[in-house]
DNA sequence: GTTTCGGTTCTTTTT
DNA sequence: GAACCGAAAC
């Protein structure tokens, strides 16, 4: 029997509804968890059950919303077994599809060392666009707006043309020029050889779609397939996961209609609840025991859903004992609230919560700096994944231009920003340069050095003569990616850093950090590709790994998803913060969304739970405007918290 | 013709 | 804090 290759007693480590969910054979599954019903220890358990039958684990995908996500999931499972149980396929749809077009990619007429664009490189590719048709004038929608199109209609598998129409009809632009812009942003990306997070996913399926013959041997692989987060795959994910599974059709999908917070990325919280209809021998399990939040923090989240009549319905039990109200602290303006929060945080500090216990979440990240400054005042440590994504800073992806150049010959992107960090030259002189080149610098040879060299002046010079060395010293085989990083960075980014940068010495650590890690891949094009799908979550779970720091963290809503602490604050629990006014405005179901943001919010409360309220908020003109609370805290009955007033109020 | 710099404006959420 | 614009500087 080879169920005794586990130490696991499956049946006393869970629940009557987890285990119904752990154990359930072959065909779809849905599990309906709610929040803090144990999903992740649920997934968890099935990987290790999966295994305990026999199912290699190279047979076995487990798709997540973070890598961070999938990583952890896989070392608990690994850890409940006897026997290893690595080899499975686990991370986020762009991974997955990332490593399918690698293989596949000229299937669909890309190199398979094709390069990934990032926003901020999607960002400046459709820019270029709208100046090479000279329509960068101020009403023309900015490179942000024409990138969002783009992706929601690649995201929601529709066309352009319809986007455009819905998206831009009050303004007044020509939706003919917009889609000219466009059509060259994809003949760039075309000629570039690189592809956007969406084409990655869209790709992804066209290989399914119209190369299904050679897909059948990753059908045949994927004995199984678990999602996690379903409510918030968008119809392409969607359809990404029934093809991968349709071979063997044991399919799991796990989520909570609740906490669907992603539809302004094309997700559709409808799609969880269709599952059935698609997979008519569906087997539903609901999950409705919460083992994390006392009482009264339920009472708060089964109170607020029902605000969004049009969902599915289902309570939060409780099995915690009694605690008490969450707390409602009116204050005067967002100074008030930053010097309160410190003042509560220490009050919970002598409670006994350590710093790491204690998360402080906010709609958008504009609303938490005040509270930083006043943090930094304080001199209280805490971390925050800010809006920037890690890999996406302008160091990072300065000291990664040598290195993608030497990877791809032809990346125009990573010219143009390594050209332009040298003193004199900007983006015309590098756009004019490149085109002189062909196109391509395929090697640091006399011509090609003689040709640029010629185009500089003063100090460029010498400053691309010893970048030149460093990327003529780079070997294509084996882990050389840190020569280059090493070289580029004592050659020429040092000096540059720190004259350009008043925080250069936290930069370069940063830099140093990256090129510690860069030899643990196994090739270039690895580290550049996981650089660029890498999240903040993923990249900062790093960067806890290493430090150990225990400290209070700031967070968006958004970045908060799928975890958990003992005390949890809620920032600017206002109309005009939150609910968003934007989302309010832009769909006709952006307040339930909205609303579901808020249920998530509150639900990664295990103990404390705090919501702040200002009064007022300070203009940048320095006038005062009043606010009213939030709808969503107004809306509930008001004896299921604790009002405080604090300060002046 | 380009680059660079200073002032101004607005800030949703992310792979 | 970053994107945009206009003007000075090269």
């Amino acid at each position: 029997m080879n169920r005794l290759s586990t130490a696991v007693d499956f049946e006393k480590a869970l629940n009557a509804e987890q285990y119904a969910a752990v154990t359930a054979g072959e065909g779809p599954l849905l599990v309906l968890a709610a929040a803090g019903t144990g999903k992740t220890r649920t997934l968890v358990y099935r990987l290790a059950w999966l295994a305990a039958q026999g199912v290699p684990p190279s047979r076995v995908l487990l798709l997540t919303f973070t890598n961070k996500a999938a990583r952890e999931m896989l070392e608990r499972a690994a850890s409940l077994l006897t026997t290893p149980s690595s080899g499975i396929w686990g991370g986020t749809f762009h991974h997955l599809c990332n490593r399918l077009l690698r293989r596949h990619a000229e299937r669909i007429g890309f190199a398979s060392n094709y390069t990934i664009l990032d926003r901020d490189d999607a960002r400046s590719l459709v820019g270029r666009c709208v100046k090479d048709r000279k329509l960068n004038h101020r009403e023309f929608p900015k490179p942000d707006v024409l990138l969002d199109c783009v992706s929601r209609a690649a995201n929601c598998s529709r066309s352009v043309e319809a986007i455009i129409a819905e998206r831009l009809d009050e303004a007044d632009v020509d939706p003919d020029a917009v889609l000219k812009v466009l059509k060259d942003y994809a003949a760039a990306k075309q000629r570039l050889q690189s592809m956007d997070f969406d084409d990655l996913l869209v790709n992804g399926l066209r290989l399914f779609v119209e190369h299904a013959g050679e897909m059948t041997p990753y059908l045949d692989r994927f004995l199984h397939v678990l999602v996690d987060e379903y409510q918030d795959t968008n119809p392409v994910q969607a359809s990404l996961v029934d093809r991968v599974a349709a071979r063997h059709r044991n399919i799991m999908v796990v989520g909570d209609d609740f906490q669907s917070i992603y539809a302004w990325r094309g997700a559709d919280f409808r799609n969880i609840l269709s599952f059935p209809d698609r997979y008519a021998d569906t087997r539903i399990i609901k999950l409705e025991t919460n083992y994390r939040s006392v009482p009264e923090v339920l009472a708060v989240a089964n109170a607020c859903i029902r605000g969004n009549p049009d969902q599915f319905q289902k309570t939060l039990r409780a099995t915690r004992s009694a605690y008490q109200r969450p707390l409602l602290a009116m204050v005067r303006d967002g100074g008030e609230q930053a010097r309160f929060v410190v003042d509560y945080l220490r009050r919970l500090r002598r409670d006994g919560y350590a710093p790491d216990d204690i998360a402080i979440l906010y709609r958008a990240h504009y609303h938490a700096m005040e509270l930083q400054m006043e943090l930094t005042r304080e001199r209280v440590a805490y971390t925050i994944t800010s809006g920037v994504r890690f890999f996406e800073q302008a160091h990072i992806k300065d000291v990664l231009a040598p290195l993608r150049l030497v990877e791809h010959a032809g990346d125009e992107l990573a010219f143009v920003r390594l050209l332009s960090l040298l003193p004199g030259v900007g983006e015309r002189t590098a756009l004019k340069l490149w085109q002189s080149l062909g196109g391509r610098l395929p090697a640091t040879d006399e011509v090609t050095m003689g040709r640029i060299t010629r185009a500089l002046k003063g100090d460029a010079v010498d400053a691309w003569k010893a970048i030149a060395r460093v990327m003529a010293r780079y070997e294509p085989m084996g882990r050389h990616a840190s020569v280059v990083l090493k070289g580029f960075v004592e050659a020429f980014y040092e000096r540059h850093a720190l004259n350009t940068f008043e925080n250069a010495e936290q930069r370069l650590q940063d830099v140093d950090e990256l090129i510690t890690h860069a030899d643990r891949f196994e090739s270039t094009e690895a580290l550049l590709s996981e650089v660029a799908l890498m999240t903040n979550l993923d990249a900062e779970a790093d960067a806890v790994d290493k430090q150990d720091l225990k400290r209070v963290r700031l967070s968006t809503i958004h970045q908060a998803k799928g975890l958990e602490w003992p005390a949890v604050i809620v920032l600017w629990m206002t109309e005009g913060m939150f609910p968003s006014p934007r989302s309010v405005q832009e769909s006709a179901d952006g307040e339930a969304e909205e609303r579901r943001l808020f249920y998530v919010a509150l639900t990664r409360a295990k103990t404390e739970l705090c919501f702040c309220v200002p009064a007022v908020r300070r203009m940048r003109d320095g006038g005062v405007m009043p606010c009213e609370p939030s709808r969503f805290i107004t809306e509930l009955p008001p004896d299921l918290l604790r009002r405080q007033r604090a300060g002046f109020y």
